[in-house]
DNA sequence: GCAAGCCTGACC
DNA sequence: GGTCAGGCTTGC
């Protein structure tokens, strides 16, 4: 699934493969795949150049030039579950699930946006909206800084597994990455944001830039769909510690690998490295109910 | 029936 | 404002 290392790896991509082109033409099979109207997108897209390549968080944001000086426009690409973009020869088979072509120059090749399960959307924007949509985003989390990182958890309940992923607060992390830091970084996945300590908030944050720079540096994750720009597999699978690794042994202790649900989504972890965060009572003033760190429906295999 | 990212909407 | 549930989609 593409998170920050998939869409950074397909940023570069672009770069390498479709910066300073124009796009010739554009055709649009499956009008869901865009936001807004298809029409615009095809009208607005049509004659510019790729100008600039940008990535925060999952979204990758493709400045588009036109020749008359008219104002900017931005491709915003979101790849969701299983969004592929390739640049491929024209003449190359069409695989299912494509929906929109993009022609590039002479017309020998291609931009394609391939998406099976139909998360993924492409969005023509002006620097405005684009600014917008963006700036909803919290920091990137490749790029924010510690005492960002650190803000943000400050007085946050519910489960850290669910604020990691939450990309309003730090933008980036999926649930692959998110089940890696927190091994990484010895932290339960229901511990409370706002209350680990100083200490293991900043062994998370460096398990965060530690596992993506890994992650980018190996092309990112494959399991099935995701593919970089030549529609080549990453290389980090074998890499995973948790995820997808249930009752498998733990590499550092070898207890066996939990999963449990939380925020709806799969989380995986080593309940021995990775203890369960203890009922803090505040054990001053008259004895108020103590409860569980986190509440909620949790259900553990 | 499950998995996922992201959006919407309900609830306090 | 935070927090959580639901829906989209389809190959396995």
């Amino acid at each position: 699934m593409p998170e920050l290392p998939e869409v950074e790896t397909v940023a570069q991509g672009l770069r390498r493969r479709a910066l300073g082109r124009r796009i010739v033409a554009v055709e649009v099979h499956h009008d869901s795949i865009i936001a807004g109207s298809a029409e615009e997108f095809v009208s607005t897209l049509t004659g510019r150049k790729l100008t600039n390549v940008s990535r925060k968080g999952k979204a990758i944001a493709v400045e588009l030039t036109a020749d008359d000086g008219s104002e900017l426009r931005f491709l915003l690409v979101r790849l969701g579950m299983t969004g592929q973009l390739t640049v491929t020869p024209h003449d190359a088979p069409i695989e299912s699930h494509t929906h929109v072509f993009m022609t590039l120059d002479d017309g020998r090749e291609e931009l394609r946006f391939r998406d099976a399960r139909r998360f993924g959307r492409l969005r023509s924007l002006t620097s405005a909206e684009l600014e917008k949509v963006l700036g909803a985003l919290g920091p990137d989390a490749q790029r924010v800084s510690e005492a960002q990182f650190m803000a943000s958890m400050r007085n946050r309940k519910g489960a850290i597994k669910s604020w990691l992923m939450n990309q309003n607060l730090v933008a980036g992390l999926g649930n692959i990455y998110a089940d890696e830091a927190l091994f990484e970084a010895r932290i339960h996945p229901l511990s409370q944001p706002g209350r680990v300590s100083a200490d293991k908030a900043h062994q998370l944050y460096k398990a965060v830039r530690k596992v993506l720079d890994r992650a980018v540096r190996l092309g990112g994750t494959t399991f099935s769909d995701y593919m970089d720009i030549e529609g080549r597999p990453g290389a980090f699978l074998s890499k995973l510690r948790v995820y997808q690794h249930t009752g498998e042994p733990c590499r550092r202790c070898g207890h066996a690998i939990r999963r449990m649900v939380i925020g709806g989504r799969s989380s995986h972890f080593c309940a021995q490295c990775q203890p369960r965060p203890r009922a803090t009572a505040k054990m001053r003033g008259p004895k108020k109910s103590v409860r569980s760190g986190v509440r909620g429906k949790l259900k553990e295999e």
